[in-house]
DNA sequence: TTTCTATGCATAGATAAATGATGTATATTT
DNA sequence: AAATATACATCATTTATCTATGCATAGAAA
């Protein structure tokens, strides 16, 4: 059987990974990595798939600007990092919402063809 | 005085700009690069400014591909490259656009925490 | 008339984000 | 016992966009 892949969403269009990452945990207080990959998948019912090789890569770099701070878990013999965000983190996070979201609107309103109200 | 720039428009997200050039054509039948930077510009109140360095390569891949087709005006001594959509154009043209949409509406519903109804 | 700005296309090199592929390991289910 | 799920990691590759630069004509302003 095959999956017809939307070509967008084949690779996640760049600059939203790390806003999706941090309004999860703003949302959920702390996540492990592979948490949120599920999360994603889940609510997303699979439309958005995040691959590790996107994801990890993309923790480390939230973590190294210093958007998030990390706290590793052993479990038995096995280890889990939960990231949470720090406070500056928490203004970032508000700032790439409102960003994207205008953003959105703003090739949605290009490409759909709606004009300016007052040109109604 | 400064300009205010946010982060993600400053660099247009990737995947983006050839459905807008798409769009455009399809609305308008035939336009020039130059126009089509003047009009998403005007459009979208400055908020999306296409480069040079994007439009051009952009255009020239989607003649490549057989998505648009190019006709060369003489304007005095200066030239001018029309384009126009070619039939599968037109189809690509429509699916990246519903691809599109619904990629933002899922990533929205995702960072705005908007829950599916059933759970709502 | 000179100069600045707008028009118009082009390309080479840099940047950076996401992916694919691969690796290591433990835990759980079948 | 084998397959699958959990859990993190990294390297090399891809590719879309940007910066910077270039050339050239047209029109407006000074």
């Amino acid at each position: 059987m095959m999956y017809i892949c939307p070509m967008h969403t084949k690779e996640l269009i760049k600059g939203t990974l790390s806003t999706i990452i941090l309004t999860l945990l703003r949302e959920n207080g702390r996540m492990y990595g592979y948490e949120i990959s599920r999360e994603v998948k889940e609510r997303t019912a699979g439309k958005i798939l995040i691959k590790e090789g996107s994801l990890y890569p993309a923790l480390h770099k939230l973590l190294d600007e210093g958007m998030i701070s990390k706290e590793e878990v052993a479990l038995g013999k096995r280890k889990r990092i939960y990231y949470k965000l720090t406070k500056p983190g928490m203004e970032t996070t508000e700032a790439q919402v409102n960003d994207l979201v205008s953003f959105f609107d703003t090739v949605q309103a290009l490409i759909l063809n709606e004009r300016p109200l007052s040109n109604a």
